[in-house]
DNA sequence: TTGTAGGCGTTATCAT
DNA sequence: ATGATAACGCCTACAA
């Protein structure tokens, strides 16, 4: 039995080390071993050619001490250059993507001394070749690994295929597809997204009046997130004992006229909440505060300027955060980590729901 | 003028390179100057005995290329074993700290294989004896850098000189002392954290009726950070165009009496919301549910289990987070990635003031 | 002022 | 099956 050398005394939980540090190396262990070097690595990354009885005492040794290869040392040698993509919707077509491209950035300078690089491409998020030609490009620049954001379910399957046969890794964010393709998601709980709305709307709403879900249908395809999210709303409510008249369900195919809109809330004047489940919620904050139904409570997502200023003016009472930027920041980090270290990746992570109201929301607009 | 050897176009705010990345080494750099590597060694590291001519070529290649050394060989030749020490109230007396000790079990897991090692000391929240004892342990251990939480003003500013006379750096959370000692805090904006809680109070008090900001007293001086809550707190209602009664301030200095609460609560019979300012919100909670004081909203602090179940019962309307296990872990990234990259380490981080009602409240117990 | 040699820990290759 | 050796990029000591 080999004996520790470090002198530890356990208090609670917490491993005290006294005194001075031995880090071992695989030197360190052939000593004890009585063999070299080369042995010891060997048995480490199982080449085999080792005799039985080396095999075992080295093992041993290694547990015993618990041996932590030194990373660094590891990857001086290995020295290699990792290139990332990412793939994403470019934020100038649509806002609410602009805060990840700050994550991108954050990951770029966090990760350049390490030698990784870092590719963004950006694509139309209302065409599908668009989405096509930039995985293209993407393929074109050969990387160790890719986020991207499958926003087309049947084009994004086709290209994670190639991926797959490549053996490049995939990390996806924002949009959810099943696929076992795909090493990661990161993202949040749409479900349960709309069940943080609703018990909001539950606490703020003034009066027992009808509630409304508005969606603000994008050119392209997020149904799927409104669908969930109204699912989550909807739930909530039929579980609740709070007396709610009606649950009206709205969709407006285009945001840009006032009109509709306006007749919308004329029909139904017993309306004391409205939940949109997209970004797109200022073009309501506007017509709301326009007219001055002070009575009516509204919650949706996202921190675009516009929306913030109007929560900060009171017209919208909650914005749910969905948090781009730290789901592009993830994604990259993700993927480095393992590119670099060998670390594991998560098959997904769900994101905090974060609710923000006039007072919050600074610290989210910045980080 | 040099000229680089990446061809690159622009595509908005992002690089896009194509083609394959050189990474260039100090042996790179030498051979263009036509120098030694000592002689770029030199120059970078502004170590002087260079000649004119050599140090303006060398400084304007490293320039032209963008020279980034690579971390992991300097690392290795350092090859430092560091330590860092953990100074935090025993989470057996305050349950309140319970969470940092899974942000320090997760820092402690990730910077194992970079060599650096975390011990943590525990103090008694209620001695100041404890604590100074505490600090005598941790110089004992002679760490790199420390992580501590100055719940005590005087004592605090005393160690801190200490270790500032050693060299050793220390970041503080949780709680904000002045002191230029101190190389970094983490925490939360108290005033505004105040704020947000006004605000929520805001939306859900059902009646016109009064408010009552309740401090429950530990034994130990927190008193800064209620003040900071409560000042927060009436600020907003002083701007705010809301009717508001009366907003009352009620110290409870013995939180195992019922008794004083419940007349507390029957003297003040027009109370529509609570607001109380430490994580003992669940006292409060526990007489309002036994009572049936449906109209009175309460909104208090941290996810403590019990709090979490008031929280998902209904009792207690909203919950603010203050992150402990975050705040504990960041401070100890920070030192780290300080001592083994040469990281700056900013002044403050303020972390965002989470929103948690029951609806939201799972994955932040769980991150 | 400048160049060279050696070593940090790991890994891969080549002899033995 | 095993051991010796060189190399990754950086840094330092020492020699020139």
């Amino acid at each position: 039995m080999f004996e520790h050398k470090n002198k530890y005394k356990l208090l609670n939980y917490f491993h005290i080390f006294v005194g001075m540090i031995k880090k071992y190396t695989i030197r360190d262990i052939a000593e004890l071993a009585g063999v070299s070097k080369g042995t010891v690595d060997r048995v480490i990354h199982k080449r085999g050619k080792v005799s039985q009885k080396a095999y075992e005492k080295i093992t041993k040794l290694l547990e015993d001490i618990d041996y932590q290869p030194n990373i660094m040392a590891r990857n001086l040698k290995n020295n290699n250059v990792y290139t990332i993509c990412v793939l994403m919707p470019n934020p100038e077509i649509d806002p609410y993507w602009k805060p990840c491209t700050d994550g991108i950035k954050n990951a770029i300078r966090e990760l350049k001394a390490f030698g990784t690089h870092i590719n963004t491409v950006l694509f139309d998020p209302n065409s599908t070749k668009s989405f096509l030609d930039s995985n293209e490009t993407i393929l074109g620049m050969s990387p160790d690994a890719i986020v991207l954001v499958p926003l087309f379910k049947k084009e994004s399957l086709l290209v994670l295929e190639k991926y797959n046969e490549l053996g490049i890794i995939v990390s996806t964010f924002n949009n959810h597809i099943d696929s076992s393709t795909i090493t990661n998601f990161v993202g949040q709980d749409l479900y349960q997204s709309g069940r943080v709305a609703a018990k909001l709307m539950d606490n703020i709403k003034k009066t027992d009046g009808d509630l409304a879900i508005v969606h603000i249908d994008e050119k392209y395809k997020n149904a799927i997130h409104m669908q969930e999210k109204e699912r989550g709303f909807r739930s909530y409510f039929s579980e609740s004992s709070s007396f709610v008249n009606n649950i009206i369900t709205y969709k407006l195919k285009q945001p840009e006229s006032e009109i509709q809109l306006s007749s919308f809330l004329n029909k139904h004047e017993n309306l004391t909440g409205i939940f949109v489940t997209t970004s797109k919620i200022y073009q309501i904050a506007a017509i709301i505060k326009k007219k001055s139904y002070s009575n009516i409570s509204i919650i949706g997502y996202d921190l675009l300027h516009e929306n913030v200023a109007y929560l900060k003016d009171g017209t919208i009472a909650f914005l749910i955060h969905q948090n781009p930027k730290q789901q592009a920041y993830l994604g990259l980090k993700l993927l480095a980590e393992h590119l670099l270290f060998d670390k594991e990746i998560p098959n997904q992570i769900l994101l905090p729901i974060d609710i923000i109201n006039s007072e919050n929301v600074k610290p989210f607009m910045e980080n």
